[in-house]
DNA sequence: AGCTGAAAAGCACGGTCGTTCTATTCCCTC
DNA sequence: GAGGGAATAGAACGACCGTGCTTTTCAGCT
């Protein structure tokens, strides 16, 4: 099969488009069902197709696995980090990206919260390239924040004596209380709750809120 | 089977005394494959017994689920919450409670970190019983912190116009993130992040680190 | 020591898991 | 429109799941 090269172009192959729905389904199930509750034949019902023809795209269900973690980290990055880099250096952009993780879980973007707390939790205490590869995001995702904290500072937007690492960690375990709470207890206020406490701890004002849709 | 009231003390009958390990170590192997992830069969290998012997003490898998929470939150009760209300009332004994926690997941009583955090991630999306025992176990844990701030602030040890329940957010999201980090990232730091943020915001200098034992 | 009910084991069931193999259907190219 | 390879479906496997039923072992009383 003759193929143009195809860089940067949309344009899949049947199989290719059946693999990506069937990735975005899986990404969606597994903040339900947790990464290693997701099921083949679960997943096969979702994407009204046949177990094994679903199977012969992965070839095992690691791989499954593997590849649906990829599809939750394009996710993420069109949906959280994208938006806050559009946002001008500094402070600005640092909240910015805490507010786009919160408004991701507010719009449900995956049903079950966020894809990699859920998966932290299930797959944190096993070994392998699964839960390899979401320490790695984690760590990402943390460092992402850490930059951002940084060049807040540099801009004089923080204090200089703050350190970023620390910042970073305080934030996060704030975003991820805020999903937690509007997960398992229905509490949707842990939003304003989180995000009062950013800016609190940010010595910024705490922000309008914006206006529902 | 004439048996005598026996209250208050911990005479138990041969099939208490089983009942009782097979829960410990239930909660145990809970915080590992979750919650949901807990099976008859691992468990019953676990407690050198057989499925079925074991299987009677319940009558069905929820019912097991349900007492194995039980039992979590009576370790929580001993591990964390006994230790902390030996400290005087105020800001102390919110430390200590923080301190507590952050200790018993560092002294892995649970092999995969805090019982309740890993299991409000597996069963956060689910409904029933069960996902009802960890909300309300959350929720207490919750009301605890604020309750502990709320005394903190009335001795005048905090600042008065401090919101106890806010603050119970943020001390509760840092003490879980230090979990997190060290069940999935491996990361023994996280301990000291989350206590020295949890000293700057209640405005006490960091503490010493206890002596180890 | 012997009786008796509680506790545990043995065994089997229908169902679903991940996985494999073979057969069928579809899309694309000539 | 026919041929061919990619994509999907069908059927089956061994293993393990939760759950009943029956039998055996054991602990506590007289």
């Amino acid at each position: 099969m003759l193929r143009s090269v195809a860089v940067e172009t949309d344009e899949q192959t049947k199989g290719e488009r059946t693999r990506t729905a069937i990735l975005d389904q899986a990404a969606r199930l597994a903040t339900v069902d947790g990464l290693e509750g997701l099921t083949i034949g679960h997943l096969a019902v979702a994407t009204d197709m046949s177990k094994s023809g679903l199977y012969a795209h992965f070839g095992s269900k690691q791989e499954l696995q593997l590849a649906t973690i990829d599809a939750a980290r394009a996710t993420f990055v069109n949906e959280v980090l994208r938006p806050a880099l559009r946002a001008p250096k500094g402070i600005e952009r640092l909240l910015a990206a805490c507010d786009a993780y919160l408004s991701h879980i507010e719009r449900r973007v995956f049903p079950g919260g966020c894809f990699f707390s859920a998966a932290a939790a299930d797959v944190g205490t096993r070994h392998g390239p699964v839960r390899d590869a979401i320490a790695t995001q984690q760590r990402e995702w943390l460092m992402v924040l850490e930059r951002l904290a940084r060049e807040a500072i540099e801009l004089d937007e923080l204090n200089a004596d703050a350190d970023p690492a620390q910042l970073a960690f305080e934030l996060k375990a704030l975003l991820v209380a805020a999903n937690n709470a509007f997960i398992l207890l229905d509490d949707p206020t842990a939003f304003a709750r989180a995000r009062h406490a950013i800016s609190e701890r940010l010595q910024t004002p705490t922000p309008q809120l914006p206006a529902s849709p």
